[in-house]
DNA sequence: GGGATCATGTAACAGGTTACATGATTCA
DNA sequence: TGAATCATGTAACCTGTTACATGATCCC
């Protein structure tokens, strides 16, 4: 290998929050928290905790990430002689960020079940309008990929192993479009 | 947090190998091969790198994790002024090891459309029986799971959000059963 | 002679996990 | 008085990735 001319940031790009930083988002948007009301949110057994667990380590590194991209803001509170304690607030920049984030659906197949089910959490707080549009988008992209797992299909001789691993992929897809279309009846 | 007693490694436990770990022994079972035959294996599109993807790095790391478990043995072979190169072969607790692995289900069901297809690939090697022992077996831990799951669904609300998720889980796990039913008719 | 391929590695980083560490308050 | 809970962090480690590094041979 030559030494490459690496992808050159140019456009700055950011990498995208993980699931759980975008759930503090949403969890903010409510109202301000500090770190361990965030912990006890994602904690609550048949909630959050299903689609997108984090650790506590992990929770305060992501808050000290989003504070320094400027998504939250910060402010330190003493109460008594208690431990100093910092409750977080949406930017404006934040607040977008996580519109933004409810509107788009996920890419792969294999999210749907947790990042789309996330997005679906938060998007019922605003109201069956945004579920609606939510689902409808990713219904979309997952025939989209549908589509193309049965074109690749078609080029296959139902003896390959290749074809047993694209015909699992089709049925999953399938089912997960049917599921999708089921709840999309109940809005 | 208290001084948690920590799960004591009394039994010694071994960690697992990883699924593209098991699948250098798979290949190592039919011939014995040295470390960039293996690369080129798994490379070698619509085949394996499609249920078990590994870098360069990793594999070579993988292969000495396999030497230092005694699974499999390298012999250094020169040819010509060429670098040295070390052909690997399967040990007999290698061997033992992987047949073990070929006739155990897995336990995930986000494990079926990777970790699993991975050991139909090996078992078609050896004949429809080893497959369709795997594939019963896999039928019958899908199974479970749902019987698991529609017992934890009858106790939610459909409105609850954990009604979705579980639900999620449910089309999920249905649809993979119909998938493995379908191949064993195949059989 | 020079690029593709053979063949094997190390270094640095990225992201998460477990475990460790601290200290106040509340309640039985 | 001591356990549970509130509240926040650091340190070490594990696993995998990208990038870097090396050097021979094959073929045009």
């Amino acid at each position: 290998m030559s030494p490459s001319p690496r992808p050159a940031p140019d456009t700055l790009e950011v990498p995208a929050l993980s699931p759980a930083q975008y759930a503090m988002l949403g969890l903010l948007h409510d109202q301000p928290a500090h770190g361990y009301e965030l912990q006890r949110a994602f904690s609550a057994a048949g909630d959050l905790v299903d689609v997108a667990p984090i650790g506590q380590p992990a929770l305060y590194a992501a808050l000290k990430e989003l504070v320094a991209r400027g998504l939250i803001a910060g402010s330190e509170e003493r109460e008594g002689a208690r431990p100093l304690r910092t409750t977080y607030a949406l930017t404006v920049e934040g607040d977008r960020l996580l519109g933004e984030w409810l509107r788009a659906p996920v890419k792969r197949l294999r999210q749907v079940r947790l990042d789309f089910l996330l997005k679906v959490y938060f998007a019922r707080r605003r109201g069956v309008r945004v579920v609606r549009a939510l689902v409808d988008a990713q219904i979309r992209v997952c025939h989209d990929y549908l589509a193309r797992l049965e074109e690749r299909a078609s080029a296959l001789s139902p003896d390959d192993f290749a074809y047993l691993v694209v015909e699992s992929r089709t049925t999953a897809a399938r089912s997960t479009l049917d599921w999708l279309h089921a709840y999309r009846r109940r809005l």
